[in-house]
DNA sequence: AAGAACCCCCCTCATTTGGGGGGATTTCGA
DNA sequence: TCGAAATCCCCCCAAATGAGGGGGGTTCTT
């Protein structure tokens, strides 16, 4: 669905977005990832060829907590133009401080969700919106398009981040099954009986899976699994 | 939000469904809500005025798995209008059977799912769109009204259904908070620490929670809980 | 041909958990 | 003011679990 032409794979997510700014001739493309867990909201993974200095700043000033078009993509679903932003005064100061260094007029954005709430968010930046006076008319048109671009590059910065693999632990298939069948309330002996295996093996299984999960009890497992969308 | 003068507390959804019909003059109104479980898509809870003959029909031809507007309601987030369906050669049918017993040419449906994923379908069927050829306008206008509306009519339905309550399991604050630390891979003897309990008062409410979902482990008890977005 | 990643089985031991009791007090709505 | 529900506490015992070990085997990739 996403442009070949940009051939994003085997690249890394900094080329990328170098690639994806020139494809669809905006001045700036950023990629914000927010994984899970207690830094969700404080160290986001940024790949952006906006100015230096505009970067630093934004980093130093803990901006993530301010930017508006962050906030405005945990509402929408689907691609959105900025002017549907309704900034609070911090916010105001915020665009201004952008525009000085060199942030352009109008943008939109597009936001993908995982199956594990991790969230990119993927801003296009440009002096005037292609589509008239904003960027709704163009956007609708690439709809699709932006929505499978916003998937590929999560996957791109999930793997760069996660060195290859997506970052779950990797559960084999039989770990998995006792995992499941435990969180369904049976005992490893019945798990025996049911997958037909020893009791031995089945507590063997649910011992690596409890490992892999880096949890102390079969509960912790359950939950972990469940809540990372393994089970 | 939703309109007051509905007056739609203290009805039955049945009678809400007629008022909900006579307020927005439209010919019929009809609530699918699905709940979760096995049971999903076979017997969804419904209440319409449709012609009776229609109903049963509906219901005999197991029409729920057929039904275009249910089908498209899955794909749409807030409430659309019936011209957005594209039927395969099967609903076609369907609709020209639906035609035929006395169901009108225009309708829109709103959609609401909760945080445990019971999904509700509210529909609307009249001879003519209000707003045009299409109800689009209509329901723009109208749009924060029907996805309150959808959301007060599904908890009136769960009510209905569960006799009161939600349907969830009614979980004390105390036993939540020792789900959540077991869920954390807490045992009994640090959560009592933590909460500054006896471990025998701990063990207590964990054995309640246990029971109360119905679990004969604490790790179903755990995996049961957190699908229904009690911890 | 070696290593990795599964898959399968076995053992012991201390601790935790499930399942069953029993209470006491408070709070809150009917 | 009665009862139900929540909160807190205690007991026992059998079974399950966690935490450590120890073996094998296949299959696939490198």
């Amino acid at each position: 669905m996403e442009p070949d032409i940009l051939n994003l794979d085997s690249c890394t997510v900094q080329e990328a977005v170098l690639r994806i700014a020139r494809f669809y001739e905006v001045d700036f493309v950023t990629l914000h990832l927010f994984r899970g867990g207690e830094d969700a909201q404080n160290k986001p993974y940024v790949r952006t060829n906006y100015p230096d200095a505009w970067v630093s700043h934004y980093l130093l000033n803990d901006y993530v907590r301010v930017d508006p078009v962050l906030e405005l993509a945990e509402q929408i679903a689907g691609p959105f133009c900025w002017t549907k932003i309704n900034p609070r005064q911090e916010q105001r100061e915020f665009m201004e401080t952008a525009i000085k260094h060199g942030v352009r007029q109008t943008g939109f954005s597009v936001r993908h969700v995982d199956s594990i709430g991790r969230r990119s968010v993927l801003s296009f930046n440009a002096q005037t919106a292609k589509g008239g006076d904003t960027w709704q008319p163009y956007i609708d048109t690439k709809r699709k398009e932006l929505i499978s671009l916003a998937y590929h590059i999560h996957l791109m910065a999930l793997a760069e981040i996660y060195d290859g693999n997506d970052g779950l632990p990797q559960l084999s298939p039989r770990e998995i099954e006792c995992l499941k069948w435990t969180a369904d309330g049976k005992a490893h002996t019945e798990i025996a009986i049911i997958l037909g295996l020893s009791d031995h093996t089945v507590r063997g299984y649910l011992k690596d899976a409890r490992l892999k999960l880096d949890s102390v009890s079969l509960a912790q497992a359950v939950s972990k699994a469940s809540s990372l969308g393994l089970i």
